[in-house]
RNA sequence: GCGGUUGUAGCUCAGUUGGUUAGAGUGCCGGCCUGUCACGCCGGAGGUCGCGGGUUCGAGCCCCGUCAACCGCGCCA
């Protein structure tokens, strides 16, 4: 018999009866009855149950046993009684009972427990990550994560692409993220950098003749964390091919991140890639607020600019006469309380706004005769209309009023904001934004860049509060047309807003005008909320990529030195090529329902970007600083 | 660098207006128990209430400072 097991913890059944067996496990669960105890001893594929009574050889030793022990037992199986099969384990029709044990690692006292789905602070997950990883839902997750890896390399095969290993040791490109740096023993002073995506390898590759890459890359970015975003490493699904246009690469990678999402989405509903929208980056922050959108949310923001002009609402109206102000409405359907509309209101200043000026909608008050008076026919005619429009649970909603009409009579608008402008306008924003009884919109003014950003946050605030965001689907939307610069807010001063690399659209021509209007072949992808892939049809001409950086106040030398490589190797027949990068640790946190990447990440850092398992970051020896030829400057 | 939230037993948490010896569940240890599968019953250990200062006759609770964790802002081509 082999050293350690005949079976997996999740293998035996009723035709293993009578076998004579070896399994080795972890101890899961006790329950000591005294006579006879029962052992839970669980491995990576299951759990069977093992017991022991005051017949077996090793009955005093098994009582020893405790929690999180790895031993390795030698038992029968024998089948349970009807009345004693589990159900709720694949083995649950057998058990086995103990003739000899071996301990092969016994266990101090836990700092967690393995069993059962107890919360634990972060820190000590994961400075006992090696336990926390024990633990079923880990297991789920990082399985999870190997097989949405090996899907993503198959499906990309399947589609000509050949992965390529490029280098996790290079030179630093200053255009991005801040670099990891790693010191040169042979060229002391000198420091190589970690790359921050393989982005211009890829590039190289294409120019190389390859075609078709892809890599699932470790990406190295010395950023500040956040709850999507690791502090130190991430891994992309990194691809890029030649003679092809921004379509091509859609059409490409759309299945292949849409066929993971079905194969692994556990059963939510997944938009078809056909039909995933193309929006542009314009649109997606009017009606969103964010470039990265969670469409499974309905409510689109739209511009009220013209119903607060020179209207009663002086903040508004005030604000409308500086240059490049907006207002605009967040629509919440079904938001029509003041309490919603309050708490609202309360977030917004929460999110460091003055406040979110708001209306809503509620059927007008019957007259007073009618009130209360099942005889009176107003009060008929009320109540009909109520057990049309929600059945016989109406009586949760007030008979106070009027039925509510098309043109808005019988219905009252309520809120600071409708007093102030008075019911022409405060209709032509119902009509506009299309909502009637028990609907509500939230109105926020001044320069789109100045709330923009807040306004996306309360549109999924909102969207969530009113249960209208569908939880049970991955919604996707290709956000295109990004523009290449942006200026500075302090400063005016121009630089690139997303990728250096990116083709601008119109070439050549479109760099002599004002670099503000310049959009670029760059797309991102989103879904639910989350930016999962971002890419670009790249640059490949050298006088373009001169113009485009020559714009950001980059000149001819200075971008021959930062990128020299790659601007040489444009000089010997480029070709037109594009790509993308995937998220693999965002996608597989969406696909596991998390809402956190160090819970689909075996050994994340913490939030401080250190790891307390492995004592990292660590000082160096002096022998190895003096071997770098480096001195650490002491803090004060 | 900035803001928010949270710090009470190994863990999850309760703790009233500032008032007796700070509690529960779970885990741990011991005892009992031959059919449990979140076993049950009895007992026990376990606390610098994050830390420091202040107000008060009296502070887990109020005030100031500080530290840590997480979430966010800045940052993230």
């Amino acid at each position: 018999m082999h050293a350690y097991r005949s079976h997996t913890c999740a293998e035996l059944t009723a035709v293993n009866v009578g076998q004579t067996v070896r399994l080795s496990g972890w101890v899961h669960r006790i329950r000591d009855h005294g006579g006879v105890l029962f052992i839970d001893l669980r491995d990576h594929y299951g759990v069977t149950q093992v017991l022991c009574d005051p017949d077996s050889p090793v009955f005093s030793e098994v009582e020893k046993v405790r929690s999180e022990w790895c031993i390795r037992i030698d038992g029968e199986v024998k089948a349970r009684d009807e009345s004693l099969v589990n159900p709720k384990i694949t083995t649950g029709e057998i058990e086995v009972f103990i003739r000899d044990m071996e301990v092969l690692g016994a266990a101090k006292e836990l700092p967690l427990i393995v069993f059962g789905d107890q919360e634990y602070p972060e820190e000590t997950r994961l400075r006992y990550r090696y336990l926390d990883l024990r633990r079923e839902v880990m297991q789920q997750n990082m399985t999870l994560r190997s097989d949405v890896v090996a899907s993503m390399r198959k499906r990309m095969w399947d589609k000509g692409f050949r992965e390529y290993q490029t280098p996790i040791i290079t030179a630093s490109s200053p255009e991005g993220a801040r670099d990891f740096l790693v010191p040169s023993r042979l060229h002391p002073g000198k420091f190589y950098a970690l790359p921050q995506a393989p982005q211009q390898f890829k590039q190289l590759l294409m120019v190389s003749g390859f075609d078709k890459y892809f890599q699932i890359a470790p990406c190295f970015r010395d950023e500040d964390p956040r709850a999507d975003r690791s502090p130190t490493d991430f891994y992309q699904l990194d691809m890029e091919m030649s003679f092809v246009t921004q379509q091509d690469v859609f059409d490409t990678i759309a299945p292949v991140i849409g066929g993971v999402f079905e194969e692994f989405g556990g059963g939510r509903k997944v938009d078809a890639p056909a039909e995933w929208p193309q929006i542009t980056y314009a649109d997606a922050a009017l009606k969103y607020g964010t470039d990265k959108p969670d469409l499974r949310n309905p409510i689109e923001m739209q511009v009220v600019s013209e119903h607060f002009r020179g209207s009663g609402f002086a903040i508004f109206a005030k604000l409308l006469e500086q240059e490049g102000t907006e207002i605009r409405a967040i629509p919440a359907p079904k938001g029509g309380s003041r309490k919603f509309c309050d708490r609202m209101n309360a977030f917004a200043q929460k999110e460091g706004l003055p406040g979110m000026g708001y209306i809503f909608w509620r059927r007008t008050e019957l007259p007073s005769e009618a009130k209360n008076n099942p005889e009176h026919p107003l009060f008929q005619a009320r109540e009909q209309e109520l057990v049309a429009e929600y059945g016989s649970g109406y009586k949760r909603y007030s008979v106070e009023g009027m039925p509510s009409q098309e043109d808005g009579s019988h219905m009252e608008a309520a809120g600071p904001l409708a007093k102030n402008i008075g019911p022409e306008r405060t209709e032509a924003i119902r009509q506009q934004l299309g909502l009637g009884v028990g609907d509500a919109a939230f109105f926020l003014g001044g320069k789109p860049k100045s709330f923009e950003a807040v306004a996306g946050r309360a549109r999924t605030v909102i969207g969530d509060e009113l249960g209208l965001t569908d939880t049970e689907r991955f919604a996707f939307a290709w956000i295109v047309d990004f523009p290449m610069y942006e200026a500075d807010e302090e400063t005016g001063a121009v630089d690139f807003s997303h990728n250096p690399f990116s083709m601008p659209q119109g070439g050549l021509d479109a760099l002599s005008g004002d670099p503000l209007e310049v959009l670029g072949y760059q797309y991102d992808l989103a879904c639910n909320g989350y930016e999962i892939i971002s890419g670009a049809i790249r640059n490949h001409k050298p006088e373009i990529m001169f113009k485009a950086f020559d714009l950001a106040g980059y000149g001819e030398d200075e971008v021959r030195k930062r990128f020299g490589g790659m601007v040489n190797a444009f000089q010997y027949g480029a070709p037109p090529h594009g790509g993308c990068a995937a998220g693999v640790d965002r996608i597989v946190m969406l696909l596991a329902d998390e809402d956190n990447l160090r819970d689909v990440m075996l050994f994340p850092m913490n939030q401080r970007a250190e790891d307390l398992m492995m004592g990292a970051p660590s000082e160096p020896g002096s022998d190895q600083l003096m071997e770098l030829s480096l001195r650490v400057i002491p803090q004060e």
